[in-house]
RNA sequence: GCCGGUGUAGCUCAGGUGGUUAGAGCGGCGGUCUCAUAAUCCGCAGGUCGUAGGUUCGAGUCCUACCGCCGGCACCA
């Protein structure tokens, strides 16, 4: 049997599962699925990334070891895939042995090839996202976060990435199935082809403790890449699934794997993977799931209180598969009565509740030509499928499902069932729609397991479902006559009011019992910032230190948008100087210019002269920083009179 | 600012290479059947296809400009 090998990505332990993990390993499970009713032996990993410093730090703040907080959180995850009944054959953790041992010879052949080099890197790092913070230059802050930065000298093992621009760039151009879909090749490409290339990359760290040594370099650990993107590979070490057939993963990684990844598979003269898909976000109320709104869903209580396969069906069947796509309680519940209950559920129910009344529950399978688009509806299912189209999949099935209905009132059996002499002709109908059904039943069963598994023996069938083979389904089964179990109903209709009143307790109730593993309290409000990330105090200073720093009240006189650049302001501050200050500030996209001539701000009035976009900056403006959020200027509720100093 | 995408009925969206009255699902309204999970089926939505031009015998479908939204890059002190 010919192999095929799925992967998702590996999800980082500083949140427990929330329902953007899991719409990502849903779609993979469902590939693997519907490979497997393709004959392939279709395999699928996923796993945890467990290091960094940012680990570290949730750990201690937690209270716990990094081992003990890591496995708390892995295990999280591996509960939550086992109740959805994931088909996970690998479920690798970044602080297994297998797993550094994979790393380290990576590392060792890229080393051996020439593309491993040590270098001192001096800059600005930014330890929230653990990274330098380019360009940067004294009192600098972390540029999305807006924390302070420090200052570090450190030796790091870096990759020649550079050297494969030009080879990137080729096989991106003549591989377009490589990265899909296409909007993001051309992302990557116009990345590529930047002036200047690629920049060599640091692979290593020696400010960080939690991870995997570096061979030869004692005070090394690898930085996130190295380690992160080789447990595709790890996790299958001693099988012969590598080359991975599809990486499926988000689209804010795509430039990992569509990248670097494939360089560094080039370095070490290891294959590269056949394709990566790289799905949409999860909108909520059309903004961004973000800990910071307050608006995470997790996919257990939607679990609990509707089932997994609602689940599935939803996100699968509302969205379609690369763009974004808005996810609402009351849409899942509307997709669930509408598609679920009302079509599949109750076709079954109709269906063989007259095989029973009419005949003894006993159906003649196989009894002439099709009637309805059986065939078409295979072979679009099967394509949609294919190309990860899954909405398309599922709009074609239920194609076949509403068909089948419109073939039952046009066919009337309940009118046949009273003329002796339509008696063939009852038979047909019942064994048409019969066939129907199993047809569906078996296209559906990716996105359906366990619904479809419960139907199937309903249809009488004794083997599971998922045995079956697409490429078989077609041919109807030889003429018989099969006996069908009594009929139970599959998916039950669901009360709107009641069903979303259930789900925000049960959110509630999951929501404190993810906040307790994390090591946080329930209650604990959203702050600024990401609870499991709170912002490191600066190193202490001295009131000496404080006092060269020079805070002035200033008033806006004019404000105008900088040309060329979304989020600056070119304002003029009046500090009592002849003439105000020109002062351009990154704060356009939180403040119209107009509605700050006349405010009252803080400057930081001694700050070194920098020219920005043109414009030379003699100051800047103090404002409170929000994650991923706008910028607030700092204000005062009294009067100050202008060029007053702080202290 | 540059690059890419997108803007079609209340909502979510289909509408290869331009061609009769612009489609589907959901919701809503009216009707029907009774096998079925108050399900099914039928009918009804009169939408300037973002705006303004252009090409063409003819454009939602091609071109140009502009506007809105999304993303990538630049940018942020």
């Amino acid at each position: 049997m010919e192999k095929f090998y799925i992967t998702t990505p590996i999800y980082y332990v500083n949140a427990a599962p929330h329902i953007g993990h899991t719409y990502t390993t849903i779609a993979s499970d469902v590939y693997k699925r519907y490979k497997r009713m393709q004959g392939f032996d279709a395999r699928l990993t996923t796993g945890t990334d467990e290091h960094g410093q940012k680990i570290e730090r949730s750990a201690k703040k937690a209270g716990k070891s990094p081992q003990d907080f890591t496995d708390a959180i892995a295990a999280e995850f591996k509960q939550t895939w086992e109740n959805f009944q994931f088909g996970i054959d690998f479920f690798q953790r970044t602080t297994s042995s297998s797993h550094a041992e994979k790393v380290q010879e990576l590392y060792n052949r890229c080393k051996a090839n020439g593309y491993i080099y040590k270098s001192s890197y001096t800059g600005y790092y930014s330890v929230v996202q653990e990274a330098f913070v380019q360009d940067a230059k004294e009192g600098d802050v972390d540029p999305e976060t807006g924390q302070p930065l420090e200052l570090v000298t450190e030796e790091n093992c870096f990759f020649k990435l550079s050297a494969f621009t030009d080879k990137l760039i080729a096989f991106h151009e003549e591989n377009p199935d490589f990265l899909q879909p296409e909007t993001r090749r051309n992302e990557v490409l116009a990345f590529l082809k930047q002036e200047g290339g690629l920049k060599d990359l640091s692979i290593s760290r020696t400010t960080i403790k939690w991870g995997i040594p570096v061979p030869d370099e004692p005070d090394h650990v690898f930085y996130v890449w190295f380690d992160a993107l080789t447990t595709y590979m790890s996790a299958v070490s001693g099988t012969e699934l590598w080359p991975a057939d599809l990486h499926m993963i988000g689209k804010e990684i795509v430039r990992f794997h569509a990248i670097y990844w494939p360089a560094f598979l080039w370095a070490a003269d290891w294959p590269l993977p056949k394709k990566i898909f790289a799905h949409g976000w999860l909108l909520f109320d059309n903004n961004k799931m973000s800990k910071s709104r307050g608006n995470i869903v997790r996919p257990e209580p939607i679990r609990q209180a509707m089932g997994a396969d609602a689940l599935r069906y939803y996100l699968l069947r509302e969205i379609v598969f690369g763009s974004d796509g808005n996810f609402a309680y009351d849409a899942l519940v509307t997709r669930y009565n509408a598609d679920l209950a009302n079509g599949l559920g109750n076709l079954a129910s109709r269906t063989l509740s007259m095989i029973h009344q009419y005949r003894g529950g006993t159906v003649k399978t196989a009894s002439g030509a099709q009637t309805l688009p059986i065939s078409n509806t295979i072979s679009a299912a099967i394509e949609g499928y294919e190309k990860l189209d899954f909405s398309k999949a599922l709009e074609s099935i239920w194609g076949l499902i509403s068909a089948a209905d419109k073939y039952i009132v046009e066919q009337a059996p309940w009118k046949l069932a009273k003329d002796p002499a339509a008696a063939d002709q009852l038979d047909a109908v019942l064994s048409n729609v019969y066939d129907a059904l199993r047809v569906v039943t078996v296209l559906a069963a990716p996105v359906l397991p366990d619904s479809c598994a419960r139907i199937w023996k309903l249809l009488g069938f004794t083997t599971p479902v998922e045995s079956e083979l697409l490429g078989q389904l077609e041919d109807a089964p030889t003429a018989e006559t099969r006996s069908i179990p009594p009929v139970e109903p599959v998916f039950p209709r669901l009360d709107m009011k009641v069903t979303i009143d259930k789900l925000n307790d049960l959110e509630q109730q999951e929501a404190a019992r993810q906040a307790v593993i994390l090591g946080k309290t329930a209650e604990e409000p959203k702050s600024a910032v990401d609870e499991g990330t709170a912002i490191p105090l600066a190193p202490e200073i001295t009131i000496d230190d404080f006092v060269k720093v020079d805070l002035r009240v200033g008033e806006v006189k004019f404000a105008e948008r900088v040309k060329g650049a979304d989020k600056l302001l070119h304002l003029k501050v009046d500090i009592g100087e002849p003439e105000p200050r020109t002062i351009v500030a990154g704060i356009a996209l939180a403040y119209a210019p107009e509605t700050l001539v006349g405010r009252k701000v803080v400057i930081v009035a001694n700050l070194a002269p920098r020219k920005l976009r043109g414009l030379e900056s003699r100051g800047m403006i103090v404002a409170a920083s929000l994650e991923g959020g706008k910028p607030v200027l700092a204000g005062f509720l009294e009067h100050v009179p202008i060029g007053a100093r702080l202290k």
